[in-house]
DNA sequence: TTTACTTTACCGACCAGACGGTATAGTAAT
DNA sequence: ATTACTATACCGTCTGGTCGGTAAAGTAAA
């Protein structure tokens, strides 16, 4: 099993979607080398020549996930021909929308991922970086800082909380803050 | 060491603390038995007569967390004498201000206990049903429930960045952003 | 008060399994 | 023959949990 798709991706990017799909099931905790070589169809032995160490696999997944996030919101970026707030309208999508980086499964490889962040203290840096360039992003993006920030606090909020499973918001409540949170960012009425 | 508090809080207690403090200093993934047996002074057996499973454990771990959280807000709703807002403000200022549940240490323990929900699926619910309980006062507070939900949101952001430290706000403008929040719980300017 | 028995709290040795990682041998293409 | 990659066997360590025992503190009948 496996082999079908002796070259559809690379076998590091197949480990890699392996140890995702494992994490988004079961948690970090469950993550192995057993495990993730036999979802991939490999041997342990496979695995730890692509990859020489756990830490070295969870890292190229943060990096992955980081990255992801990243292109997606990018992407929303260039469709938005408002430049005023046009950052922070693309966080918002890129965070609960429907961009490529949203959806059920990457919520919960998000939450584990997180989750792994107290784990895995360097890779803890990754993560950082880039939340500086967003808030960075978000502070000048022509709203008011204050209010700029708020709106991506709530939406981290919201993504945290649905990603971690601990908050069944409602979705038509949930809509109407996105919707509401998006106006925000609208020319007219920042304040 | 330890023996001098022989009086002060019981054996259950004590290991609680103890496992609290591995957890904040050096994350969920090391706490074992052993540890706890080492910080409480105890030996493993010891421990394993109060708590009969690791489960058991946790889940007194967390049962305490909620519990105090909800002790904390309880106590800041009883001070505030203008009730429109009243659990809004209490809410914000339970999860990042002065209350009996928050600082440096409280902060690290809840993001600790937090990333263990995706280990202890079942403690989840604990969770999850303070959550609802929550979420349904903030919505009956007085203020339109859209605008409260936002706040309790972005509330639930700050905390979640600063306690899994992905997030490094500037002071000045976590401030600003808390002031701004409880401003818009005042009856004045709610929309 | 002594004796017999029970309960509570705790100790420390041990085990079975899992896990990360190593060593080594093999294979298939270039 | 070299390179790139895969497989198998194995090791040492750690960890949750078990178990037999023990010391102290009641408790209650004689």
């Amino acid at each position: 099993m496996g082999i079908d798709m002796a070259k559809r991706g690379s076998a590091r990017e197949r480990i890699l979607t392996a140890a995702e799909e494992i994490v988004v099931k079961d948690g970090v905790s469950t993550l192995t080398f057993d495990k993730v070589a036999e979802v991939t169809g490999l041997s342990k032995g496979g695995i730890l020549y692509h990859f020489a160490s756990k830490d070295a696999l969870v890292r190229a997944m943060v990096e992955r996930f980081v990255y992801r996030f990243e292109t997606g919101l990018a992407g929303l970026e260039g469709t938005d021909a408002e430049p005023h707030g046009r950052y922070t309208r693309a966080y918002v999508a890129a965070t609960m929308g429907d961009a490529a980086s949203t959806g059920d499964q990457y919520d919960r490889l998000g939450a584990s991922i997180t989750a792994a962040l107290s784990n895995f203290p360097d890779l803890l840096e990754i993560v950082h970086q880039q939340n500086i360039r967003c808030q960075a992003a978000v502070e000048k993006d022509g709203l008011d800082p204050v209010e700029a920030t708020i709106i991506r606090l709530a939406m981290e909020g919201m993504w945290m909380a649905e990603v971690f499973n601990v908050m069944h918001l409602d979705p038509a409540m949930k809509q109407a803050v996105i919707e509401r949170l998006i106006a925000r960012t609208r020319p007219a009425s920042s304040p």
